[in-house]
DNA sequence: AAACGCGACAGTGCATACACATTGGAATAC
DNA sequence: GTATTCCAATGTGTATGCACTGTCGCGTTT
């Protein structure tokens, strides 16, 4: 399950944009770049040994896709406005509660037996995972619901927005993961039971939704890159 | 001496990517390409008076908002894959339903009396306003409503939603006039009175979501293109 | 006549070059 | 010492050229 969305050869030689592309995502969700920072187009050129036409390809999807954001003149990564953070939050828990109900209506018993082997597996090794390793186990959970929905245009868009506040979660991520584990089961439990408001509700809690939390987590996500980039 | 900040927003001049991405969005919502089209950069390029450099930068922007795909070789635009639309229309039903809740929590009465004499005037020009105009007013009210909900993202998630879906939903305007308007009477009113339950569920039925109207939409869609294509 | 081959063409992907704007700093004036 | 002006350096936005790849047409072969 869960597989990748690349319907493309695996291996396949992608064009330099697209690895570029993934490549700068992949940076930027570890939080390579600070918030706010300006993108240099020919360093980051050259550390990805490509010439700037490609990469700007490349950084311009990251604009339309909420990554990176345009500055008129030059790109740079955004900043972390609370308001921002706040609404991508709050969509996101809008999302997730469509992606639940649908998947409570049209998920199969033995999908939802695999989830269910997944998370326990994922308990297993959870108590001395690294954050990294949780968030990627936790990505999976929502992403596997969002699949069981059936539609890929919600499940697009709700990846797009964990990619938008990926740093904040990592942050939050500490100090809750059996916490996250117990409602990942509960989800779970109340969609094989159909209780599609149950599901919801325990979704609705799951998620990072009071804005003192989420500006907390914002102000430790300052100080965790701040004297990582100073480290 | 302190210069006033620069006119960064408004029709100030704009670089030749941003102005492409404009004029093709605005194209390819008036469906001047046609489903499944590929994509002919130096065409296009002439046609704009641009080169093909920022032309790509906008096409990458363009594919990112999924009004155009990438198909290793070239771009070209999205086909009208029912599944695909199925999705696109369930997803907008689902936000503007969550719109639709956080706007009754949050707009403000002036806003709602705003938003009805919109509404007045509307249906006082509707009997003899074309389609597009229609679309227009249809466009503007649902974003009003985004708008009052308070949160940019989903705002602009729905008109990323909405751009998609254009055609069809132009033409399953056409013989919807006045059961449009009512409806965003009705959803309005709804509002007003704060009965977020009767407000989600008239904009649920408000929204094309029954698959076989879509589907014959979709037919209808591509008659209405290739007629006009072959005018 | 059909299949094959091949050469010219069309069109994309990328690198490079250049024009222009912005910025930082040094030199100079007050 | 501060302010100002000018120039160099930095960096973006766009045009152009080139290489490569897929495609189509036409002629050759059997």
């Amino acid at each position: 399950m869960a597989k990748e969305t690349k319907p493309a050869k695996a291996g396949a030689p992608m064009s330099s944009s697209h690895r570029a592309h993934a490549q700068l995502r992949e940076q930027l969700l570890r939080s390579k770049f600070l918030p706010g920072q300006k993108i240099n187009e020919v360093e980051i050129a050259t550390s990805l040994e490509i010439s700037r036409t490609p990469l700007r390809e490349a950084l311009n999807r990251l604009v339309a896709e909420g990554l990176l954001v345009d500055r008129g003149r030059g790109f740079s990564v955004p900043g972390l406005e609370p308001e921002m953070v706040f609404d991508l939050f709050e969509a996101r828990v809008e999302i997730e509660c469509a992606t639940v109900r649908l998947a409570c209506e049209r998920a199969e018993e033995t999908e939802l037996e695999g989830l269910s082997d997944f998370l326990k597996e994922s308990m297993a090794e959870s108590p001395d995972a690294s954050v990294d390793r949780l968030i990627e186990l936790d990505i999976r959970f929502h992403d596997t619901i969002a699949e069981l929905a059936r539609n890929k245009v919600l499940r697009q868009t709700l990846s797009n927005l964990n990619d938008r506040i990926h740093l904040i979660r990592w942050i939050a991520m500490e100090g809750r993961r059996e916490r996250t584990q117990s409602q990942h089961r509960e989800i779970l439990d109340h969609i094989r039971a159909r209780d599609t408001a149950a599901a919801i509700a325990a979704m609705r809690e799951h998620i990072l939704h009071r804005n003192e939390d989420i500006l907390e987590a914002i102000k430790a996500a300052y100080g965790h890159v701040y004297t990582r980039s100073s480290a």
